[in-house]
DNA sequence: TTGACTCCCGACCGATCGGTCGGATAGAGT
DNA sequence: ACTCTATCCGACCGATCGGTCGGGAGTCAA
């Protein structure tokens, strides 16, 4: 494997990454930020110093680009949350982990919630190619897991009967939009969503919603004021 | 003012709108399912019967175009929620209301919440456009008014201590997303976001999570079992 | 030294992008 | 009859799109 640099090879960014790696990382970022329209092969080749035609060596179209990056995203997530969901602890206790996993899988890198939120969104035929099922597979993977946390607590009595589906879709929403919201949910909280701070606040904010609004006579938690 | 239909008008959509508001709510249907960017003008324009150049004797520029669709949007939801955001019953009667109000605009066109999802997601540089200030104006009066009900709950001590901004942003999410995940959502609830029964539902589930999650001692609704 | 393989570049392709311009047509006002 | 204005079309512009192709430079094994 010839690493080839050659030449004229600019690498302002780190070595040490693969350039596949490092596309992977320029897609993901641009795609987050303009959508997969909005994101010209162009500029993601020169933002890892390459030119246009190089990406081809890598990846067999745009889509398939944009695919594997979805893809990664969702694995990152499904990695985060299978060891809490998978454990064999009470309904509540899991759904007190799950919700800080999966935020701070979002909160990790910046572009995942908005990534995910505009793939969500994107209603485009990539199901087509054969990379769009490990993006089915791990979204089917987390949701099946949500799902049967709430499901299991609702049967055992310790959630109230929500819709199980509704509560799911008002999870995703209040995690996944919110640390999509850029510069309206900056402007909402005074501060960066993603700043450390406010990570921590969104979690025991959804957290304490979860125990009152689903939880059955949760015992409220003692909040020292702020 | 000359109705043209010259020649060769193909027409085949209600005559009874102008062509400026065909062409808006042509615009408002393809930027919701493909976005900005995804979106060409020629497309818009022969979906209503016209040719790309003629959009330009209605709108300056595609940025145009499509920032009125946005402010038409936003404005729509705006005079749903505003009568009753601005009326004088309590703080829970104003809630429930409220997200009855958001919903029903929500619900009323199918564009509608993809479309506001994507703009709230999108980062584009609409500032400089002088109709960017209607959007900004109507969103600026959205989250105001919500932010004013929830503040009035919690010091009115009929709302728990939430953090204002985030509960905005939950509402924001368990609605505008809620109804723009499109197949996804679908794929949970085993019937589409949209349906007249889903829509009911969601009221409901949204309104009683509110209840126990942010109304401190709110007397639980007896459910019939479904 | 040679051949095979990996990685990358630059030139090029047809198609489409947002946008401009000049002219054709129709209706309203006088 | 005339002009004025609104509306629309078709031809055209430079730029950019995703994607292809041929070849050059580096590395490794024989």
């Amino acid at each position: 494997m010839g690493r080839a640099r050659s030449g004229r090879g600019i690498l302002l960014a780190s070595d040490s990454l693969t350039s596949r790696e490092k596309i992977l990382d320029a897609a993901e970022a641009l795609f987050a930020r303009r959508g997969y329209a909005g994101v010209g092969l162009r500029e993601v080749a020169e933002s890892v110093g390459l030119v246009k035609s190089s990406l081809f060596h890598h990846f067999r179209s745009k889509a398939q680009l944009y695919c594997e990056v979805i893809a990664r995203v969702l694995d990152r997530i499904r990695l985060g949350l299978a060891p809490v969901l998978d454990s064999d602890l009470g309904p509540v206790e899991r759904l007190d982990r799950g919700v800080e996993a999966l935020i701070d899988a979002l909160a990790e890198h910046p572009p995942t919630a908005r990534l995910l939120l505009r793939s969500l969104v994107e209603e485009d035929d990539f199901d087509s190619a054969p990379e769009a099922l490990r993006v089915e597979e791990a979204l089917g993977e987390i949701l099946d897991g949500m799902g049967r946390l709430l499901r299991e607590g609702v049967e055992a009595g310790v959630f109230r009967e929500v819709s199980v589906p509704h509560m799911v879709q008002t999870l995703i929403g209040a995690t996944v939009y919110h640390f999509a919201s850029g510069d309206l949910g900056e402007r909402l909280l005074g501060r960066p969503v993603l700043c450390a701070e406010e990570v921590r606040r969104r979690k025991r904010e959804l957290q304490d919603l979860l125990h009152s609004g689903l939880v059955v006579n949760f015992p409220p938690r003692v909040r020292s004021e702020a």
